[in-house]
DNA sequence: CGCCATCACTTCCCGTGTCAAGTAATGTGG
DNA sequence: CCACATTACTTGACACGGGAAGTGATGGCG
């Protein structure tokens, strides 16, 4: 009755499976709470001020900024629509492609991630790094970026647009 | 004006957080993808299923189940509601505490169970397993629950009750 | 025995995210 | 130079999940 040709997961596999669902639940949502409590910001929009700050120029197309901030672009649509009405960020079209619009950090948006990140990464670090040896993290860092890609996600580089004549 | 005092992730920490805040994003759709698809289900669905059939008597308390598919009450209640609606799954109430109420695995339910473990585990070994070794296996293991430990999860047994009678 | 705190769930309200359809600007082939 | 497909984003309808409040059942204590 059973496909007995299915390759099952070894015990070890499973523990580690198990062990790693709950890090997907739990994690984001630990570090959500925190950003919430102290600043008003879910994870998500936190991450897109994050990748936006560390544009050239701080500012960065939308489809990209979806890419790399792992959500869709509907869903980043929404998040920058917030962002733009509490202040933060600011949309304008791409001069050569109307099509194309930019979205770009501003001085206080700049300021709201320059108060936020010490706190986040302090959670980061309790909730993660403490404790780990360095080669644990790097073994994470490539079981990561394995399973990543066995996801089937590309991301965009991590500075600002590579054929931007003022980039650093 | 910045508290220097931080503690800021390294360079190697930066780059194993970016990592897994991608994976915590794309292996819970990649899965969830597969399963809708495939048998009908959320993830998170799936996993109360397949706890319950890994019960003893296939019954548990719907705390505990809770607590061990990584979901709040809340929503359990609702998943619960959903897959008894589909036939899948029975509540009942404990016969010796009246507050509590006991979730029960249909043969129904069991069938659907068996019917879509074999594409579920084919999957995670696609996105996960494939191509890691087993010390990598380990390491993640470590991790993962070095992670959830220190977002101050406690999981119930994954035995059936241990003050069953009954139980094997 | 009776009151109140507690526990175990359920339900309500709300924000968020997703898929699909809509809109606007570009390329492209006749 | 004019349809038509394509790209890039936005919006609408809907489902899911979280937290707070509600409901019913227990346990503890005077």
């Amino acid at each position: 009755m059973v496909d007995d040709d299915t390759r099952w997961l070894t015990r070890d596999e499973t523990h580690a499976w198990i062990a790693l669902v709950s890090l997907t639940v739990h994690l984001p949502h630990a570090l959500d709470t925190q950003l919430q409590r102290d600043a008003g910001l879910s994870l998500t929009e936190y991450q897109v001020l994050s990748w936006l700050s560390m544009a050239t120029r701080r500012t960065r197309r939308m489809r990209d900024l979806a890419a790399r901030a792992d959500v869709s672009l509907s869903h980043l649509s929404r998040i920058v629509a917030r962002l733009e009405a509490r202040g933060w960020v600011r949309r304008h079209p791409e001069p050569t492609d109307g099509r194309t619009t930019l979205a770009t950090l501003t001085d206080d948006g700049w300021d709201k991630v320059v108060a936020t990140a010490p706190g986040h990464a302090a959670e980061v670090r309790r909730r993660v790094f403490d404790g780990l040896t360095p080669a644990q993290v790097a073994a994470l860092t490539d079981v990561a970026r394995h399973v990543t890609d066995a996801c089937g996600v590309t991301l965009p580089p991590i500075d600002g647009d590579p054929d931007d004549p003022d980039a650093t």
